[in-house]
RNA sequence: GGCCCCAUGGUCAAGCGGUUAAGACACCGCCCUUUCACGGCGGUAACCCGGGUUCGAGUCCCGGUGGGGUCACCA
């Protein structure tokens, strides 16, 4: 069997796209659960939407993500470089290339210049709305003898070129996640091939340069389904094999509508920020889409490449589920490595103003374990600082009346005073005493279960709820914990 | 509007002619945890409608309805 080549190719017109990233993810599982090769194409055959900085955001975002491509466009000491035997694979510079294949076309009567202006083209269309009547190219330039044609040029005037797409003739494909396709050439337009500033459009340029770098599979989102007749008809003219087609279904918002900036987050970097780890989104949006045989839902990348196949695709387009995504990313925050997350969760403390650089660096290894103690119950990264605030607060603030209540109760008092006396007899509270300390407590006042611990955690955070108990004692250290009971005593426990 | 695609709980989804119609998220209980989480157990909840085909249809066919996509010198 022939080696698999996919690739995923986008366009640089700003960040990468949810959805952009999970079809990069299906052609990346595909290639390296195939042993094939996964290529990175730039196209950028529309100067007016380019945006600079866009390839390099591309690279940066599926780098993040841990997809990796063999050959393409790379960032190397933040220059965009170009490896493969394949190249260019930035679209922009393979015009020559696209020239010549358009020639090719129009010498063989596929393809003819048309020389019908925007304005025309407008009105045409118009008319063709009012009269209720799908909007078309109406031929006008379809029957115009070469020779006039060239004339024409020769005298300056612009021009498009377009595929002459031959009448009422069925046009058939396959499609591994549809099945197989028809649809008549009638209800096609004769589409421009090379645009009047000599750039191919996309449906030229995706045929010449997936042939080209021998693209055995075309993995891309459905909204594509529509115009690969175009494309197949294209292969067929120039008489090439043609690719597999696999058209993905769609990632929907919450109104099943396409994805887009207008209804929240959409962009990798987004989700980054938000401090999402890239494990936690490619497992997420692998499932959005396709289901694995085993029935598993927490993956890593191996396992992910190990499992997938187009055979398990679904054809239904698929909600973004953020409540799922976020219980996905809970649990590899869990199973993280520890120095990781903590270097992870440093930003963002910092941030907040809970740290500083010197601070990051001189107790990093009390941030770990507090890091380890919050990432429980925490699903996106960024969470560490609505869980730490306990640990770098000066006083105390009481949640609600729960906390109050657990105050109120009789043994508080007795309670506290044990604790202090506890730590009167020791300089400073390490890991293992911290473990034995609330078994002091007990012996020292009989307390013991809820009545034992919420107090003290009150006492210590001010909420009912938070991490083991054990682990915000050491946070806190001894001088710490004697304001606290101080303060309590002060204003809670007056009356 | 033409064309194309799609249709199982609120969401992601198994299912591929015969099942009590899996599982997961979310939600609600209970248990575990000397506290809090994690976790475990259980519960509520679905085959869009109508015709066929078949002994038998969520599964196959046709029609309808609904949703989405697409109709550019954008990709």
């Amino acid at each position: 069997m022939e080696e698999v080549r996919v690739r995923f190719a986008p366009s640089p017109t700003g960040y990468l796209h949810i959805g952009g990233l999970r079809t990069a993810l299906y052609n990346y599982l595909f290639a390296r659960h195939n042993g094939g090769k996964f290529i990175l194409r730039i196209e950028d055959t529309d100067r007016t939407r380019y945006v600079e900085g866009a390839i390099e955001n591309l690279i940066e975002s599926l780098q993040w993500a841990g997809i990796e491509y063999d050959e393409g466009v790379f960032l190397e000491d933040g220059k965009i470089v170009q490896k493969g035997p394949y190249g260019p694979y930035i679209q922009s510079e393979r015009l020559d290339i696209y020239r010549k294949y358009v020639d090719e076309l129009v010498k063989k009567g596929d393809a003819y210049y048309c020389f019908c202006s925007k304005e025309r083209l407008d009105k045409v269309r118009e008319e063709q709305k009012i009269k209720g009547l799908i909007p078309k190219y109406d031929g006008f330039c379809r029957s115009l003898s070469l020779e006039e044609a060239k004339q024409r040029i020769a005298n300056g005037e612009e021009y498009v070129v377009r595929l002459k797409l031959p009448h009422n003739k069925d046009i058939k494909f396959h499609d591994m996640v549809r099945g197989d396709i028809v649809i008549n050439t009638e209800d096609l337009d004769d589409q421009v091939l090379l645009k009047s500033d000599g750039y191919p459009t996309y449906h030229m340029a995706v045929v010449i340069d997936d042939h080209l770098m021998n693209i055995t599979h075309i993995v891309r989102g459905e909204e594509w389904l529509p115009s690969t007749p175009k494309h197949v008809y294209l292969y067929e003219v120039f008489g090439w094999e043609k690719p597999t087609y696999v058209h993905l279904p769609t990632v929907l918002n919450k109104d099943r509508k396409k994805l887009s900036k207008r209804h929240g987050d959409v962009s990798v970097d987004d989700f980054k920020a938000k401090g999402y780890l890239p494990e936690g989104l490619v497992n997420y949006l692998a499932l959005v889409g396709w289901s694995p045989e085993s029935n598993e839902e927490i993956f890593d990348m191996e396992g992910l490449i190990k499992e997938f196949s187009f055979e398990r695709v679904s054809k239904t387009g698929g909600i973004f589920d953020k409540d799922k995504l976020d219980w996905v990313n809970a649990h590899h925050i869990r199973e993280y490595d520890l120095d990781k997350l903590t270097r992870l969760a440093i930003p963002y403390l910092i941030e907040a103003g809970y740290i500083d650089e010197k601070f990051a660096k001189e107790y990093f290894d009390w941030l770990k374990v507090m890091v380890d103690t919050v990432r429980e119950g925490i699903s996106t990264v960024s969470e560490v600082v609505d869980k730490v605030d306990i640990f770098f607060k000066d006083q105390i603030q009481l949640e609600g009346d729960e906390a109050l209540e657990v105050l109120k109760q009789e043994q508080v008092p007795l309670l506290l005073e044990a604790i202090k006396e506890e730590l009167a007899s020791i300089e400073e509270i390490d890991e293992e005493y911290a473990k034995g300390f609330m078994k002091n407590i007990q012996k020292k006042t009989g307390i013991k279960g809820k009545k034992l611990f919420m107090p003290v955690r009150v006492a210590l955070t001010g909420n009912t709820h938070g991490p083991e108990l054990v682990n915000i004692i050491y946070l806190l250290g001894k001088q710490n914990i004697l304001n606290r009971i101080e303060y309590v005593e002060k204003y809670y426990l007056k009356d």
